[in-house]
DNA sequence: GTCTATATCAGGATAGAC
DNA sequence: GTCTATCCTGATATAGAC
């Protein structure tokens, strides 16, 4: 008596993967309120009534994607805790790297960032489990490791964390999503190397 | 022979304004796609066929608006470059309080900036009026703020004007516009003071 | 459990009176 | 130049067959 019953569940993960998928190309690239259900149809290859069926309605749909994207960059900052012992420089041109290369080089990251933003007037929800799941870990990590650096004398660890975030967020969202390369540009090596600088520059006695 | 014809202009400045005004209010607190003129013709106090005879569609209209609003907060930095003989600490918080005041103390600029950053996939154009209008402004500002205190041994200007701006924007957004008050929470006079003390702190020679 | 076909409705845009 | 009344497209959501 193993598995006679085969109406224990009533949906088929396959389809609801396959929704999911439409759903991330439609909403990403035009937003909530303009996405249209049709087209998530068509890119999923089934019927509008599954979708329904595997969804209550638009709302639920958008809210089930965007909470597992959130939850999938989780891990982000993982590896940079496993490089606590690394020299400052080196620790943080590895974090910020990290951070470019998950978030600028990614056009669908790019696209997430912008429906959080967009959205978060009528999703907060969303917009907090984006906080929670990818923006508090940022800053934890890199506070946490400025406050194991009293070496570099920094007034405050936290709002050091916060500066070296909040720059490099700053950098990204000019240039990327407001498309500000040609209005305010800017090297990215140049705002690496001189937000590092100004962060683990000398504090009192060192070169000349 | 002066002003017989009366058909030159063809619509009344009155109705135009109305529009707007009702347009502000919609677009602020629905975004773009989710605006619905019906509310737009209630606010305002006229008719569809109105609006429609003063602009060409909703997404002209909706352009009318937001280049209004954007050259509208284009003299935001004009008193603090009167200030440049002032010592960094107190400049630099001059701006950061001037910043915080026009923005995070207004709740209709935090709408504008949420849809300023939602819409920019849909409209570049807006995203980089915004940039040209605003965002410049403030980082010419700082920048040559910076440049003209060579004793602050600062290793890049522009790069500091990038840190200033960019750590306060983060804090605006993640607590603002992305409700993260509770989540990242961060008092903001702690955030302000050691944001100029980082900067401003002294290089090589000074205190103990 | 998924499909086809359809109900239902709302929103953008316009025609014609005044 | 503005209003009232209306058109019509297109979108969400569902009913019923297989």
């Amino acid at each position: 008596m193993s598995s006679l019953r085969s109406s224990d569940r009533e949906l088929s993960p396959e389809k609801t993967a396959a929704v999911l998928d439409g759903a991330l190309q439609e909403f990403l690239a035009h937003g909530y309120a303009a996405a249209r259900i049709d087209r998530i149809v068509a890119a999923a290859g089934v019927s509008k009534a599954t979708v329904y069926r595997h969804f209550a309605d638009k709302e639920h749909l958008f809210m089930a994607l965007m909470q597992r994207l959130a939850s999938r960059k989780k891990l982000f900052w993982d590896e940079s805790i496993e490089r606590f012992e690394e020299e400052p420089t080196t620790f943080l041109r590895h974090c910020a790297l990290t951070m470019l290369e998950n978030v600028a080089d990614d056009p669908q990251v790019l696209a997430f960032f912008r429906i959080i933003l967009g959205e978060s007037g009528r999703f907060p929800q969303l917009a907090q489990a984006f906080l929670t799941n990818i923006e508090k870990p940022g800053l934890d990590c890199l506070t946490q490791y400025f406050q194991a650096h009293p070496e570099l004398q920094l007034p405050d660890p936290e709002v050091a964390a916060r500066m070296f975030i909040g720059t490099l967020t700053h950098f990204v969202v000019t240039r990327d999503i407001l498309h500000g390369r040609q209005i305010i540009p800017i090297d990215r090596d140049r705002l690496l190397d001189n937000l590092i600088a100004t962060l683990v520059r000398p504090a009192s006695s060192a070169s000349a």
